[in-house]
RNA sequence: CGGGGCGUGGCGCAGUCUGGUAGCGCACUAGCUUUGGGAGCUAGUGGUCGCCGGUUCGAGUCCGGCCGCCCCGACCA
């Protein structure tokens, strides 16, 4: 394509409201824009990566026997209802009405449509397996979408679902998928983990989430550099650190703490306790009932496995004005001790300690002399602590480390969750009517595509790999208004063509600098500059984006060379 | 939903405190000069200052309400 008469609308200067580099340098290349709260425009430039990663997944997905459909975003509330999802999710789910005052629906995923289609047409064990997938948008009203197009409203998914007989069928599939996605992010120019996931509103026994290390991500990896063990944050576990307590056979006592409202104050104040010999003490209004979670000082709660523990995903700190109503005290001041109105969930880290320090339920005092099995009226002893950098794994002891990433896929053995609830179900080899054992398993195209661009990019713009470039050369003429420079160009334009290669010709009547930074914002991988400097020698200029590296090739050879080069 | 910030030509911003009828840079159009890393000069185009209401002789500016967007905490591809 010509520069001049294609629609690469770059700017000048970085967008206001963008902060991650993805953000910034997608709009800033013309690649997309806003058109609301996490809802984007995809331009030509955009839709030509996206396409590209469309390509490598439908190849993949292909390659372990999917087969590809399209089903509608527009979703009728009833097989939401059979599954009982229609009330389980809750605001996440954009719902409509129609003029008969049907509810509907907007796609948030489809594991209830394929399971219809399945339930209507398998009928027997033999025709299994089946890996059925789609490329289709998904809609979800996000509490908060974020970082451009790494989180929104609106975004394209491959979702596929495997249909299998038995569960080891379903091993299989789900390890099928696994293979497929690491190649399909590896092509992608992606560096991913696999790691251990919450299976959260899917439903189901097992999950996996492919991750890519980023400081723009929300999730957080945990690995460990001795093992194979990698988890999110929200399903890791670590050993707990110990902690020697001393002999203390005293009872509590109460003492005051004058501004003490934080762990951390607590432990500086004379007379107060180190983080990890105080119980920290929250309050959470679980299904509407006031509940109290326990934790040492120093370890974090996991609202995940509070929602595990409680067996509910309705739950939510209370306001002070509730906590004031329940204990008396306010938050900074709470404690467990003598409490037996409320329920009560323990961390195990807790078990068997004493002498340990904790809120009265007065405000401006602390209890000493805790003593957790003697003093605390039964509580349900779980595991609530989130995993913090530096525990021990529990596999092989090394420290564990943590870090930012984004989520990019998501593998889910569903099992029987939706074939039980809807009766998708098909004859056995038996001849007994047996339920098909689901799998499911998403990835986020433009999260995709926003990930590469926060992996390949430098101060000048995006770096694309060849695999998702939206071109994979442009030939650039110092200056179009020089004959032997634009016929030059255009003789290498034409070849390029010829050869197959992707390429952009820019012969706008622009400086030179100008073009060389939409070049470099855009991340063309290479850039062929027709100059005069070398085209004294007969030569053009070889321009490696991402390695910034320049090397002069004789015209003749232009065309094979980049073809070389981007392979 | 809690907290913080912001809405002024396409983009980035000033002006708002202290009311007087809208400005700068970039982009865009035309001309001349220039031409290897976002050129210079000249002349132009383009804005109901987020919306509604109020105060006032007069509102971008003050008051009230609403809407939208961004960022930080609880959710997910």
């Amino acid at each position: 394509m010509r520069w001049s008469q294609g629609f690469l609308p770059t700017l000048r200067d970085d967008p206001a409201d963008a902060e991650a580099a993805s953000h910034r340098l997608l709009v800033r290349g013309g690649f997309i824009r806003q058109l609301g709260a996490g809802i984007y425009s995809v331009l030509p430039l955009g839709r030509r990566v996206l396409l590209k990663i469309e390509r490598i997944i439908r190849q993949e997905m292909v390659g372990i026997g999917g087969q590809e459909f399209h089903l509608p975003a527009l979703l009728p509330a009833e097989l939401w209802k059979e599954s009982g999802r229609w009330d389980e999710i809750g605001q996440e789910m954009f719902r409509l009405r129609d003029r008969r005052e049907a509810d509907l629906c907007l796609g948030m995923t489809h594991e209830e449509i394929f399971a219809d289609l399945a339930r209507n047409e398998l009928r027997s064990y033999r025709e299994l397996p089946q890996i059925w997938f789609q490329i289709q948008s998904k809609f979800r009203d996000e509490p908060r979408p974020k970082s451009g197009v790494l989180r929104t409203r609106q975004f394209t998914m491959k979702d596929s679902y495997s249909f299998d007989s038995t569960w080891e069928g379903l091993d299989r599939s789900f390890e099928l998928h696994l293979e497929a996605y690491k190649r399909i992010f590896g092509r992608c120019g992606l560096e991913t983990i696999a790691v251990e996931a919450w299976s959260g509103a899917m439903g189901g026994k097992e999950s996996v989430e492919f991750q890519s290390f980023s400081e723009a991500g929300e999730d957080w990896a945990v690995t460990c550099p001795g093992c194979a063990y990698a988890a999110n944050l929200e399903k890791a576990v670590s050993q707990v650190d110990a902690v020697e307590d001393p002999e203390d056979e005293a009872a509590p006592e109460r003492f005051p703490t004058p501004g003490v409202h934080t762990i951390e104050e607590l432990a500086r104040f004379p007379g107060g306790a180190p983080a990890e010999r105080q119980i920290k003490t929250l309050f959470y209004v679980v299904d509407g009932k006031p509940t109290l979670f326990l934790l040492r000082g120093d370890h974090d709660l996991s609202e995940v496995r509070a929602v595990d523990a409680t067996g509910t995903a309705n739950l939510r700190p209370g306001h002070p004005d509730e906590i004031q109503e329940s204990l008396g005290a306010s938050a900074g001041s709470l404690g467990a001790v003598g409490v037996d109105h409320l329920t009560v969930y323990a961390d195990e880290a807790l078990r068997g300690r004493r002498g340990m320090t904790t809120g009265a339920n007065e405000d401006g005092f602390h209890l000493h002399h805790v003593d957790v099995a003697r003093d605390l009226r039964s509580p349900h002893w779980v595991d609530l602590r989130e995993v913090r950098r530096g525990d021990r794994c529990t596999k092989c002891g090394t420290e564990l480390e943590v870090r930012r990433s984004i989520e990019l896929g998501h593998i889910f053995k569903l099992g029987l969750r939706y074939s039980e609830s809807m009766g998708v179900r098909v004859l056995n080899a038996e001849g007994q009517e047996v339920p098909v054992v689901m799998g499911s398993y998403g990835i986020g195209l433009e999260r995709l595509m926003a990930a590469v661009v926060e992996a390949h990019h430098d101060e000048n713009g995006i770096c694309w790999p060849v695999s998702v470039a939206p071109w994979e050369a442009v030939v650039v003429p110092v200056k179009v208004t020089d004959d032997r420079q634009r016929s030059v160009a255009e003789r290498l334009y034409g070849e390029l063509q010829e050869a197959g290669v992707e390429v952009l010709l820019d012969d706008r009547d622009e400086r030179a600098g100008v073009k060389f930074k939409d070049a470099d914002l855009i991340g063309i991988p290479l850039r062929v500059v027709v100059g005069p400097r070398a085209l004294a020698h007969g030569n053009v200029e070889l321009f490696e984006r991402a390695a910034a590296s320049s090397s002069e090739v004789a015209i003749e050879q232009a065309a094979s060379s980049v073809g070389e080069k981007i392979g």
